[in-house]
DNA sequence: CATGGGATTGACT
DNA sequence: GTCAATCCCATGC
C-alpha cells in the first residue's frame, strides 16, 4: 500500500481498508470491519487537539496508532489524512488467514470465528501491544497492511453506526464486509443492503 | 497531584 | 440483561 492511500478522507480509507490484509509476526487476516474517526467529531481522541496521547494521530498518514482501552485492551488504528489532521481508521475485526494456531494460543480459544472478532480480540490474537504505536504500516515496520487479494476485490460493504461510543453516535462510519461471520457484532437490520 | 472516564471483553444472573 | 477488571491520560484544583 502507498502512503497516498492513507492521505485521503478518513471515511474513504475506512471503506477501502475492508478486504485488505493485516500481517504481523507470522499472523495475518483480512479486515472485515472498520470504523472512521476524525478530529472534527467528539468521539475521536484527536477532538481535544494535539496532546501527548494524540501525537501519533496528528502525525504522517500510514502509521499505526495503538492505544490502551479500558485499561486492558490494545486498539489498532491506521492514521489517515495529511499530517496535521487528526484522523484514523480503527481496525475492528479480521478473518484469520495465517498463524491461526498462534492466535489460538494467545486467545486461549479454538473457534476461528472468535479469534479476531473485535478490536481488543484481534490485537491479543496477533500479539500487538502499545510499543507498536507510531510504527509504519507500509512495510518498513513490523505491521504491514496489504491491498485486497483478488477474491476480495469487489467485496460488498454495509455501513452502520459506530459501536461503544456516546458522542457523535449517529454517524454511519462503521464499515463491514456484508455477511461476514467474523464481525465483532452484527449490523443493524436497517443497515443491511 | 487527584480524579474520572473510556473506540472492550468475558463471566455471570 | 448486568458488571468488574485495569491503565493511560485529560482535566481541574
Amino acid at each position: 500500500m502507498k502512503r497516498d492511500f492513507y492521505r485521503r478522507p478518513v471515511v474513504a480509507v475506512a471503506r477501502d481498508l475492508v478486504g485488505c490484509v493485516v500481517t504481523y509476526a507470522g499472523c495475518s487476516g483480512v479486515i472485515v470491519e472498520t470504523e472512521a474517526y476524525h478530529e472534527s467529531e467528539p468521539a475521536c481522541h484527536a477532538y481535544v487537539g494535539l496532546t501527548p496521547r494524540t501525537r501519533t494521530l496528528f502525525g504522517p498518514p500510514g502509521h499505526a496508532y495503538v492505544y490502551r482501552s479500558y485499561g486492558i485492551h490494545a486498539m489498532l488504528n491506521a492514521v489517515c489524512e495529511p499530517e496535521g489532521v487528526g484522523a484514523a481508521v480503527l481496525i475492528r475485526a479480521l478473518e484469520p488467514l495465517a498463524g491461526i494456531d498462534a492466535m489460538r494460543s494467545r486467545r486461549q480459544l479454538s473457534r476461528v470465528q472468535d479469534l479476531c472478532s473485535g478490536p481488543g480480540k484481534l490485537t491479543q490474537a496477533l500479539g500487538i501491544e502499545l510499543d507498536l504505536d507510531g510504527s509504519d504500516l507500509l512495510g518498513a515496520g513490523p505491521i504491514t497492511i496489504l491491498r485486497r487479494p483478488s477474491a476480495w476485490r469487489d467485496v460488498e460493504l454495509v455501513a452502520d453506526v459506530r459501536i461503544g461510543i456516546t458522542r457523535a453516535a449517529e454517524l454511519d462510519w462503521r464499515f463491514c464486509a456484508a455477511g461476514s461471520p467474523y464481525l465483532s457484532r452484527p449490523v443493524r437490520q436497517a443497515a443491511r443492503v
